[in-house]
DNA sequence: TATTGTTATACTCTATAACTATA
DNA sequence: TATAGTTATAGAGTATAACAATA
């Protein structure tokens, strides 16, 4: 049996049992369920993943944030708006090149991250309640082996 | 080790590899190439899935159709006025009930649907190429693992 | 009165390009 | 002249509710 076949026998019953669909359709609850979690801490889908970003990182310079989460900088400006006017971070002229702002997570937005994370974790426990921990690690090794390279265009439309 | 801490410990280093937003992003991207296979084939995303649906099913009804898409009804419309004004798709009065109307696919019809599944089993080839079927066989068994139920708010934004 | 499909309105999101300030 | 960030405009997509025809 070919690598073809295996995709397109199951498919034959129903289209949307194909891989590609499968794969598209958890995503697509998963990110939902992500973006829920976001929001009952109050925060919008991308502004969440912006705090994840910067509780790591601590510091970025916008661009860098704009690619990071795949979103135009004009994009990135609104997020950022939201963000600080609520006090989660703040952004500083970079001293060295004053065209640039540096972004920085605040205590307050560290704060809030941590409840947003635990949102986050508590929505993945629910999705894969059903799956061991070794049935996890090999959904992540095959997900990886997924070709989805980094630069890829990545729209959610339906 | 348990559950948590299998999908808690990747993330330590970098939030976005937790399993949650990893789905999330796969499903993004395969969504993406799908999306793009159909425009190949002249066809919006959700026209491709409605062909698809027909294809199986020879015709259904429109308020069946929308469920199985999961658009609102008044979203169908615009579906469904491309595809007919395109020939693709007929839709008739229903003499049991005169309210309804069948959706059936055409001639013409089947003949793009033949081609553009041709294009998606493509998209999925290029995907999963470096999947072998026994890992392709897993992946879609641990997909249906995945606690999605069928009448989940699916959310596309990112 | 309820239901099927349709239309109309307003709202959100996004993409594009102009703009400013710095380099 | 080029770059970082911002703003403004227009377009697409969506949700909501009103509507006509039929039950």
């Amino acid at each position: 049996m070919t690598v073809n076949e295996t995709m397109t026998d199951a498919a034959e019953s129903d289209p949307l049992q194909r891989l590609g669909f499968l794969l598209a359709r958890h995503g697509a609850v998963a990110n939902s369920r992500v973006h829920h979690a976001f929001e009952t801490c109050g925060l919008a889908a991308r502004q969440g993943t912006t705090l994840m970003l910067l509780g790591t990182s601590g510091s970025m310079g916008q661009q860098a944030l704009a690619a990071a989460l795949e979103v135009d900088p004009s994009v990135l400006v609104g997020i950022l708006n939201g963000l600080e006017s609520a006090g989660l971070v703040e952004r500083r002229r970079d001293a060295a090149d004053r065209r640039r702002h540096i972004v920085a997570i605040t205590d307050e937005g560290r704060c809030l991250l941590a409840k947003a994370q635990d949102a986050v974790a508590e929505v993945e426990q629910g999705l894969f309640a059903d799956l061991s921990p070794e049935e996890i690690t090999a959904l992540r090794g095959l997900l990886a082996k997924v070709r989805t390279t980094p630069g890829d265009p990545v729209c959610t439309e339906q």
